[in-house]
DNA sequence: ATTATGCTCGTAATG
DNA sequence: CGAGCATAAT
């Protein structure tokens, strides 16, 4: 995270009280640094710029509040937006203390919304055992609610309800408190009666979604003033991180438990507010001090990460934004070099100069986990991937499907959590034919009809169901065998420790049994998943408190400490910081982003921009800023025109490395020129014409491709990343290879080398 | 009940 | 182009 170390010791000299030592915690520290550090009780706006060492004074802070006894550890609230950031400031706040600080009320949003939760949660119709369900499970429960309703779900898209809910949970809206005005036409102006449905349903199934994690503990607050109460009076310092990022739900629950003491602390940055379309209100940080009467705010500007030339840059591309309180960031450090703008010819030729560029720099001494590229969208890191394997220059793509996100452990866990909390239906009919047990659509479709008339858990039912016959013979077998055996889990349950309990289910179900049966490529890998799991599930007492782990916590495992050039999208970068950043893809319609302005207009102009921002700010030494002229995109060719957002950098900060001048768009005409007119008008929302190939041309710039080895089928070879193999088949450069660990793959033959 | 084939859709991604 | 999903086919 963003460490703001002084260079020097003058930072914090100004400060120094006439003959008075600073105790060390607070040694170091810049005088505005100080200032919010210290701040006397009540609320507090800290802005803070990218780079100004905002998370060292949050935790500082928190640190300083506790050692001068003006709050113990059970009455702060601290609040961040990921687990990282959460576990980032435990240590770090310990590490300033010099001791663990329990009783600490510090965690996400979410994590804290469910400890309220667990505490009270009789009072929204939740037992103790609720479960967590995530996106998966609420878009397939809600498609059931569209069914239910009569309603075609080809017709109203179960994504377009969830998003809809989502957005009325992120505003603190319960299905009665919906606005007529944010209503909309879905499903014929019935989306409300929708979203009561499915609060209905997971009423019944005693479950909630993660928008329940925020709005439920607000439903309780609201409801029940004596619990309110108690925790107004409990939480004597209210400590915020990236509350720029905050969204309605979540600042009308800090409002409520600010409201006795009123000492609240939010830090943030409006210039780095990226993520409105997940349901962020920059208003919430831009209003702070109305919502907040008498807060003080102190500005962080000074910058102690980046040279004096990415600080221009960055500065002079966000002034071009209205909707912001107003920073200048500065710094002691030398301006650098400037940032540079390099126009390429298309997305491969963008991708070998970067990849020749990290190179040099590496031969220069620089460590690649010091380079990032970042990018707009996912699909672009695709270039990169295949020249960096080409290149053998060892990269990682952060981001991709978390652990619990994966379909293998989605279905262990939906083992775990049928045994734990028998009304998920969810997770029944997820594993109760997986692996195949010949319990096929129609009996489900049959179970479920009887259910939902009885409103029973689909355990339940099927239970009942063995005693008729409205089920077939072989069905009802099957059902029965499933039937004891979960039973015989429940049992084990309380007896069992939760490792034991998840081996032997996986092993029991035949879940296990299925994985090492598959042939796939990817097999092994998920059977890896699997222990990783089991081996995850040691640390909890209880099964119960494994799965709020999973569906709250767990990470997928990384690689640490491996050299790697990180390849990554712009959101993320955020919080983190290279010597050497790559912003790749700047132009029209990509960045930024056509779907983006079609859908907000200038505000989401504005909010690509703090993107930009973001980007150009995460670079220490240096930043080298990308556009390609042609792209491929869905396989069809289109030419493309360099980002407004390089005709809105600081001249006197840039450098323009293309050859030809027609490239520069560092004038104001060349952008009046532009984006006047209706010239190049590619990237169109939907479906740009088709045809247009641009081809000829490209072979031109290409550089040879590399001497390969002929090959031919028997030949044993080694390729970047799917490591040894045989070759089975040749056609042409095309080759088909047989790997030892990833299964057979069509591969290009530069990609292979011949080995042994 | 499983498998084949056709159709749609493609911004970012925490908990 | 290619993943994911729904319907059709056997």
């Amino acid at each position: 995270m963003s460490d703001a170390l002084p260079k020097t010791a003058a930072g914090a000299a100004p400060m120094m009280p006439p003959g008075g030592e600073l105790p060390p915690h607070l040694r170091g520290l810049n005088p505005e640094q100080l200032a919010a550090v210290t701040a006397a009780d009540g609320p507090l706006l800290v802005l803070a710029g990218a780079g100004t060492g905002k998370t060292r004074v949050l935790t500082t802070r928190l640190a300083h509040l506790l050692m001068t006894g003006r709050a113990r550890p059970h009455e702060v609230l601290a609040v961040t937006f990921t687990n990282k950031a959460a576990r980032e400031m435990v240590e770090r706040v310990e590490h300033l203390m010099g001791r663990s600080c329990a009783g600490l009320w510090l965690g996400t949003f979410h994590s804290i919304g469910l400890r309220m939760l667990r505490a009270h949660g009789e009072l929204v119709e939740l037992q103790a055992n609720f479960t967590i369900l995530d996106t998966d499970d609420q878009l397939r429960l809600l498609k059931q609610v569209l069914q239910a309703a009569e309603l075609d779900d080809k017709r109203w898209a179960p994504r377009a309800l969830l998003g809809l809910v989502q957005r009325w949970k992120d505003r603190g809206y319960r299905p009665e408190e919906v606005p007529a005005s944010e209503v909309g036409d879905f499903a014929a102006g019935r989306s409300l009666q929708l979203y009561k449905a499915y609060q209905q349903r997971l009423v019944t199934l005693n479950a909630c979604d993660f928008g329940d994690l925020l709005l439920h503990p607000l439903t309780i607050l609201r409801t029940a003033p004596d619990i309110l109460a108690r925790y107004q009076t409990r939480f004597r310092a209210i400590l915020v991180d990236e509350y720029q990022d905050t969204n309605v739900a979540q600042y009308l629950l800090l409002r409520l438990l600010a409201q006795t003491h009123k000492n609240i602390t939010c830090v943030g940055d409006d210039d780095q507010s990226i993520y409105s379309w997940r349901g962020a209100e920059v208003g919430n940080i831009l209003r702070f001090e109305q919502d907040f009467p008498g807060a003080g705010v102190i500005r962080l500007e000074r910058n102690y990460r980046s040279t004096g030339a990415i600080l221009g840059t960055a500065s002079g591309l966000i002034a071009k934004n209205t909707a912001r309180h107003g920073k200048t960031l500065w710094t002691e450090d030398e301006p650098g070099v400037p940032v540079r703008i390099a126009g390429l010819w298309d997305e491969q030729e963008e991708a070998r100069y970067i990849g020749d560029e990290i190179e040099a720099r590496q031969r220069a001494g620089s460590s690649l986990a010091q380079m990032a590229v970042l990018v707009r969208a996912g699909f672009q890191t695709r270039a990169f991937e295949e020249r960096f394997i080409q290149l053998g220059l060892p990269y990682r793509v952060v981001g991709g499907p978390r652990f619990y996100e994966r379909a293998e452990i989605r279905d262990a866990v939906a083992y775990l959590r049928l045994v734990a909390q028998p009304a998920d239906d969810l997770a029944f009919e997820r594993i109760v034919n997986l692996p195949r047990r010949g319990i096929g659509d129609a009996a489900i479709k049959t179970l479920h009809g009887v259910a939902r008339s009885a409103e029973l858990p689909l355990t339940r039912v099927a239970r009942q169901m063995l005693e008729t016959d409205e089920l077939a013979t072989r069905t009802r077998n099957a059902l029965a065998a499933f039937l004891a055996m979960l039973d015989n889990w429940r049992r084990a349950l309380a007896e069992l420790p939760p490792r034991d309990l998840a081996e032997r289910i996986l092993d029991e179900s035949g879940y296990t049994a299925m994985w090492q049966n598959d042939k796939s490529a990817d097999a092994p890998g998920r059977l890896d998943n699997l222990k990783e799991l089991v081996k995850a599930i040691e640390e909890f007492e209880t099964i119960g408190a494994f799965l709020e782990h999973v569906s709250l916590v767990m990470d997928a495992v990384g690689e640490r400490g491996a050299d790697l050039v990180s390849v990554m999208t712009l959101h993320g970068a955020k919080g983190l910081e290279f010597d050497h950043v790559f912003l790749a893809g700047w132009e029209e319609g990509l960045f930024p982003n056509q779907r983006a302005l079609d859908e907000g207009g200038a505000k989401s102009l504005e909010e690509e921009r703090r993107l930009a921002y973001v980007g150009i700010t995460r670079a220490r030494q240096c930043c080298t800023i990308s556009f390609a002229s042609n792209r491929r995109i869905y396989n069809q060719w289109s030419s493309s025109v360099p980002s407004r957002f390089i005709a809105e950098l600081p001249p006197a900060h840039i450098e323009h490395l293309h050859r030809n001048p027609a490239m520069r768009p560092d004038t104001d005409a060349f952008a009046d020129e532009l984006f006047g007119q209706p010239r190049v008008a590619k990237f169109r929302s939907r479906r740009a014409e088709l045809g247009k190939v641009i081809e000829g041309k490209a072979e031109i710039l290409k550089t040879p491709p590399r001497p390969s080895a002929v090959f031919s089928a028997g030949d044993r070879i080694f390729h970047q990343k799917f490591g040894y193999g045989r070759i089975t088949a040749v056609d042409g450069n095309k080759l088909e290879i047989a790997f030892d660990k990833a299964g057979t793959k069509k591969v290009i033959d530069s990609f292979v080398e011949a080995a042994g």
